[in-house]
DNA sequence: AATCGTGGTTGACTTGGATCAACCGAACGG
DNA sequence: CCGTTCGGTTGATCCAAGTCAACCACGATT
């Protein structure tokens, strides 16, 4: 009885030439929009291919950067620390979504990343990655917006840090995981979180008590069906009604 | 009755011969590392300068993005907004730093940029820069480590709105607006604040009483001296030790 | 000089989420 | 198979910050 693993076990480690052109991610990652030879000069770039295992970081605070990682499959999730101890989870990342960009701005990587699952990613090395948006327009435009829609992302989460309650919190990042699974094909209504309270928590400036408090709270309500990892959302307007209800 | 009418119609457009080659900012703004040569050619963008009175709407969300904007002096805010009317302040600008790149993403700006004290502006079309960035290879990188590090900035405030107390959520703003302050020449010990405590409250997840209070803490500690929007900061060790004290 | 409005300060009280603590269940290694 | 560990749940209590409210300071307007 344990659904989780014959997923996991189901992901099947071939050995496939790594390809944009064949990615089934293409469309949501750095290739988006490219003409097929475009993507094939691509190609060139990404291929360097690496595996991670669950818990293994992909790059640490400190790190020399030299390129950006798309991910192939898989889950991460990206966190800063300050001395004293105290840490945050800026974000979790998931298939199409790049990784690494916080490194450009001081050649160092700013945050660590780490893989919540087994996980597949493709390295891109920033300066061929330059290289090569001189030439291709529509790569260029599309790698800036890949980034702004980091900053935006980002004014999403400091929105919901500084203005919103737990409920609204957590209901804001169910809604949002749903529609990433959905955007990659898997159900919208139905999946396994890869993190742990604590670091759902840490994301959402919560503590992991709160978070497991407020996932009961929503089952008896009936928005949910919360077992350990695995959520059900039984009621989606339900969520969303929540989350802009102003005291 | 309406003060927000009479402000908008001060908007005046002049066509000020404007240049990044004598622009005292130039070290700190986009042109950063050009030689002259290209700088000459980055000049010619950014012809287009604005003038904005305090209070005027640089752009809002929904506005259809078209450039990027250099603050040539002055002061800015930008927030979001979500329909139940709550806002939260997702930055301050001040000279040298641009403005809009959330706007990339989408093609439409996701957020306000309303300046807060008289303010003068670069608008530099973002086609032109992409096009002039592929051809200048230190105009492209600086751009790109210009917006990863507003991703950092990003992750920095995401730090302080998810572990911080508002103690420390106080003092690395006043912190942060200091060592900007010093960056741009002036006192790094006293400067006055263009924002309200009900900005500064909504930017760091706090209540304006809150922020009213903590000022006044900080007082009797002997950390600063307050009056209304004139700070001096006495003790910068002591805001830095109430920064990273665990508990 | 009197009035008004906006922004700031301060006090009294409330509360949402943190903290502390006990306990449970699944996964794993010997 | 049992003990251990880790993650999750739930309860009791506490406190930092929010809320509500009164009042003050400073400019702008008349």
């Amino acid at each position: 009885m344990s659904p989780q693993n014959s997923q996991l076990k189901g992901s099947t480690l071939t050995l496939v030439k790594t390809a944009c052109s064949n990615c089934n991610l293409r469309e949501l990652c750095l290739p988006f929009g490219l003409e097929p030879s475009e993507m094939e000069r691509l190609d060139t770039l990404v291929s360097n291919r690496r595996r991670l295992k669950r818990g293994e970081y992909l790059y640490r605070v400190g790190d020399t950067f030299d390129a950006i990682f798309a991910i192939r499959s898989g889950f991460f999730k990206t966190d800063v620390l300050i001395e004293d101890g105290r840490d945050q989870v800026t974000g979790f990342q998931m298939g199409g979504e790049l990784l690494g960009l916080d490194g450009i701005s001081t050649e160092q990587h700013t945050c660590n990343a780490i893989a919540l699952e087994d996980s597949d990613i493709c390295a891109i090395p920033f300066s061929q990655m330059e290289a090569l948006s001189r030439e291709i327009h529509s790569l260029q435009h599309h790698f800036h917006k890949v980034m702004s829609r980091e900053i935006v992302r980002d004014h999403g989460v400091m929105m919901l840090l500084g203005t919103m309650r737990a409920e609204e919190r957590l209901a804001a990042f169910l809604l949002n995981l749903s529609q990433r699974f959905t955007a990659r094909g898997y159900s919208h209504a139905e999946f396994f979180l890869r993190m742990t309270r604590e670091e759902i928590g840490s994301y959402l400036g919560l503590k992991l008590e709160t978070v497991s408090r407020t996932f009961s709270r929503f089952q008896e309500d009936g928005h949910i069906a919360v077992q350990q990892k695995h959520i059900r959302i039984l009621d989606v307007n339900g969520l969303k009604a929540l989350m802009n209800r102003r005291n």
